[in-house]
DNA sequence: CTTGATTTAGACTAAATAGTCAACTATCGG
DNA sequence: CCGATAGTTGACTATTTAGTCTAAATCAAG
């Protein structure tokens, strides 16, 4: 599974086959079939383990209840560009959201992987949803629907890493953090927001 | 061309084959290699011609310096919930922006089409990002950087189809419009927002 | 019509790919 | 140590796929 998600993630579910995948992890084809039927449902195996083992315990960390909401959106968004950073610097690419790149790229033909990859979507999103809304009843955002500006937030970041995976450049996620504490409308002016920064390392 | 374009557009660039497109566009092999290369060389004649024949006429008319810049805009994002649904009407499927799919799904691989997916991507967004400029400039818009207002509003845009393409849902771009506007940091309130919007058919 | 150039057809090869299978090995509880 | 269960292996088949090649067909111009 490790090895799927690297190559599938470094190239794409398409380009990437199973004798790849098997060479990737050192194992044999009849050992790939022992576990798993197809591609595809590897694929679903490696998304569920994605999100369970890593993503999820991220989230549960950067969108702790013990931290204000306005503070975990921006832990969130910081961290985008970070780990993007990191990536690119590691594997020499950048290569944005796995989940919204297999997403799109297999979006069109309700495979099983679909479901999955929108179940992940939809369970990154409520985090975000929670904190926008908490953020904007305590007054840290201007009044509004919380829905819609989840939707506007989520949707300018999944966009950006798309560009930024599309150009292979990173740096197209530098001010990702100040847009998006922008879109979130943001009530404090950005003077105090810049010195309210050093304590988003805690 | 034609052929290619439609089926990368409707399942992907990895899932189409030379086959597949020849058996589309009723076409032997023969024929195919007598004027392509390669699959590769065919996504980009496809990409080119698609930019030159489709997406340019239109970007013209679109953004004719004889309309308002804040008007322009205002077409531009009307129209894309309009044609992804008509496209979904027409072919069951909610399919996105075709060049960002295919961006992202070889934007790891330093080809060909990344150079061309990158190519029309930036060309599209100058329409945007000169509109901006002259909205800003003209007071339509809240003063701000139009550089960043542009990647802001595009990669919202992009987001939004992008998930809407996950999804398999047009609806999902049904405030897109609204919600671009919000983005745009357009002066006037939404009423007078409203009322004008029947000019917008011109 | 004739000729030469362009285009098409379809059979062909070689490589890649998915998937199968029976034999083999390791592990673990008793 | 035994037997059983779990896991591994590599060779195997069938299919798909990219790409080639030659002969046939079409076309355009004189």
């Amino acid at each position: 599974m490790d090895a799927a998600l690297e190559l599938v993630w470094s190239q794409s579910y398409g380009a990437v086959t199973i004798d790849d995948i098997c060479k990737k992890a050192d194992v044999k084809k009849g050992s790939f079939y022992y576990f798993f039927d197809s591609k595809e449902q590897l694929a679903v195996s490696a998304l569920d383990r994605l999100w369970n083992d890593d993503w999820k315990p991220k989230m549960d960390e950067i969108f702790s209840a013990s931290v204000e909401p306005l503070e975990r959106l921006r832990t969130y968004l910081a961290g985008i560009y970070r780990r993007a950073s990191e990536t690119k610097a590691r594997v020499g690419r950048m290569l944005g959201c796995p989940v919204a790149s297999v997403g799109s790229e297999v979006g069109t033909q309700e495979c099983n992987i679909c479901t999955k990859t929108r179940e992940i979507i939809n369970r990154k999103r409520r985090y975000v949803e929670s904190a926008v809304r908490e953020a904007i009843a305590d007054g840290s955002l201007e009044p509004g629907d919380p829905v819609k500006r989840t939707v506007v937030l989520t949707s300018f970041i999944e966009g950006m890493m798309l560009q930024a995976r599309t150009m292979n450049d990173p740096e197209i996620l530098k001010d990702l953090h100040e847009m998006g504490l922008e879109i979130l409308r943001v009530k404090s002016p950005p003077e105090v927001t810049l010195a309210a920064v050093p304590a988003s390392n805690s």
